[in-house]
DNA sequence: AATGCGGTTAACGAAAGGTTAATGAAGTTA
DNA sequence: TAACTTCATTAACCTTTCGTTAACCGCATT
């Protein structure tokens, strides 16, 4: 089993869970990170990227629904599977509510975990919850996704975050279509009837933010999601 | 809690079982359908589109592992739960290995099933089980059933939803006859008189839709259904 | 000729999309 | 700590889209 390219980071304050969790997930061949404090977590997400969180629900110091709470707002997309002692039926509903993508009760069977594990990593074809920064052309705009600039003919626009992420993910998906469920699941980490409007709103100031060049359009299909047409980058 | 667009398939032989997950399921907004006999899944597979399965592992006349393995290499992509009143390791590994996404033990605690169900289904983007998308050559067009785009000598059209779904039906089914049945029960879901008549609309908006190249008809076969006649692709 | 199926066109109305403005939370400055 | 700023969200309102339904006509089968 080659699970080498897989980061994991796992937040357990139990010493001696965490241990044993991080040799029997090194043997299995991944890559993974451990921490006993909650406090942690953030400041690491925002240097690296994993591609699964593994939290205890029950930690000093921070509530691990709350954690998980902040985790799927800030970054929506990344996946992470709650550990808890608890047993009751409104933890498994609030870990799920949270954006849990799974939920074991201890005692952990690492067998088990390992292979839901693997079974979640295979199934998810995004391997980070965050768009590669860059900066390209977009038509006759210059794009940097990384400083949120838009430029165009020496004028430079400030995006603010989110249309900078929906403008990122648009263009790298260019000339197809992406769903309402796909972009709302990726950027805003869940697909209800308030982030639809607000998705609506942001393809507006797109809109009006690229309309200096013609050859580009965001093109509405009917109750499906949105095209994001470019030139085929020849110009 | 909206549930009402998914479509789900239970197959359970437990009487006990099956009917107190019909009426806790339909209770909660899903479209369930519930068979008893392993050997009624792929007919009913190959008739109507569902977004999740839900197995019994131990059933009569057929394992419930081999069912699923069939299943992911049929319909890949359409997911499925297993339930298991076995609780052995290998199990769960056995399991995930033909592609299961996830996994419950019996006594199964009903509210925590639809926890999952709903967790799932909301990660999955595509409501799967549906047509493939592809680009295909129709005669002298190129359809994109992904970008629901139909192109004529670099002219491109726009279909609308259901215009799109009829002809990739359609399409995958060249030169043969189509049933009103199949077609309705495909697409429409249901075989009734008004949607017969909607068909009927349809099937007009495609002629004129591809009446630029005389190689291609939608020919009627009275009292029975459509024939789309298609040159086979040597052009 | 009679019957009902199929073809075509138009119209309707619910749902989706577009736009602009208001709101309020979080951060910043004075 | 009060006044500003910034920006995502929510609201309000209007326009467009498209599946359905209806109306009507012609044609096939008997």
């Amino acid at each position: 089993m080659e699970n080498n390219q897989y980061k994991l980071l796992l937040v357990e304050d139990d010493t001696s869970l965490g241990y044993l969790l991080t040799e029997y997930l090194g043997m299995k061949g991944f890559e993974l990170r451990w921490i006993q404090a909650p406090e942690e977590v953030m400041p690491l997400l925002e240097q690296r990227a994993f591609d699964l969180l593994i939290l205890d629900v029950m930690m000093p110091g921070k509530d691990g629904f709350t954690l998980g709470r902040e985790i799927h707002e800030r970054f929506p997309g990344l996946p992470f599977i709650f550990l808890t002692a608890r047993s009751m039926k409104i933890d498994v509903l609030k870990g799920f509510s949270v954006g849990a993508v799974d939920y074991l009760k201890k005692p952990i069977d690492e067998e088990e975990l390992v292979v839901r594990i693997e079974a979640l990593l295979s199934r998810l074809e995004t391997t980070s919850g965050q768009e590669p920064h860059t900066v390209q052309q977009l038509g006759r705009y210059t794009f940097d996704s990384l400083n949120q600039k838009l430029e165009f003919e020496g004028e430079e626009l400030s995006l603010t975050n989110r249309e900078s992420e929906l403008l990122a993910y648009l263009a790298r998906n260019s000339n197809r279509l992406c769903t309402h469920g796909e972009i709302l699941k990726r950027i805003w980490g869940r697909n209800d009837y308030f982030n639809r409007k607000s998705l609506n709103v942001f393809i507006t100031r797109l809109r009006k933010l690229l309309e200096r060049d013609a050859s580009l359009k965001i093109e509405n299909i009917h109750g499906q999601g949105f095209i994001f047409r470019m030139p085929a980058n020849g110009d």
